[in-house]
DNA sequence: ATAATATTTCTATATTTATCGAAATGAAAA
DNA sequence: TTTTCATTTCGATAAATATAGAAATATTAT
């Protein structure tokens, strides 16, 4: 239980499921996040620790910069059957709709590299 | 999205997924969830606010008690794709079976009446 | 090696949350 | 109508959480 209830917590938050929604686009580093969300940078590096701690996302050094992608082929069967919910859900949010059209366009070597 | 994070924070606590856990059983008063929780009425009140105020249940005057049920046949989309997960999920936790267990027997009349 | 820089960790703070006990409410029984 | 009693609301408190800025870490580029 204490599993499922880290993993509904770390959902129940309106940043943290903006991060789930833009990563169910594409894999994004921390500055790409950040520029979308528009929050301190450590702020969003906690979020995407709660995340990773609940099993929801995962990360990969990219060079400079670390990837975060959606734990897509994991067995845990909680997540298994959220994120698939998520997916379907709030696409007709205007503030995800927002997030995702500025998705199509981040650029991390524009965004922190020179 | 306001709302989604309203029900997933509700549903993020181990005491609140106690409870919906067993009014997926039957619906159950006040002083019955609490005999099985163990934790003062005022909490356990507290907590059926949260998830009343989250559209998972609704409650309905029963003489001197107000029974809790789950409101299955809501046209919320996160609480319809939500609830069968959760109905699903926990059935062999142990928590979770000791609750069943109790919940089988409780009588609303020996726990509070006389 | 040194400098630059993306990310994490640490520290601090303000807000929210879980909990309890006491007081208030409201309905049923006497 | 007065008493009883199940439940809710209120007030207080301790713990958890979201946030930001500064310092630390680690990796790339010079």
């Amino acid at each position: 239980m204490i599993k499922l209830v880290k993993i509904l917590k770390a959902l129940g938050d309106k940043n943290r499921l903006r991060i789930v929604k833009m990563l169910q686009k594409k894999p994004l580093c921390v500055c790409e996040i950040t520029a979308v969300l528009g929050l301190a940078i450590s702020t969003v590096s906690s979020h995407l620790s709660i995340l990773k701690n609940a099993e929801i996302i995962e990360d990969l050094k990219d060079g400079k910069w670390v990837e975060y992608y959606l734990k897509t082929k994991t067995k845990n069967i909680f997540v298994v059957g959220l994120l698939p919910l998520i997916s379907f859900w709030l696409n007709d949010d205007e503030q995800i709709k927002s997030d995702l059209e500025k998705v199509k366009f981040v650029n991390r070597k524009k965004l922190c590299g020179r």
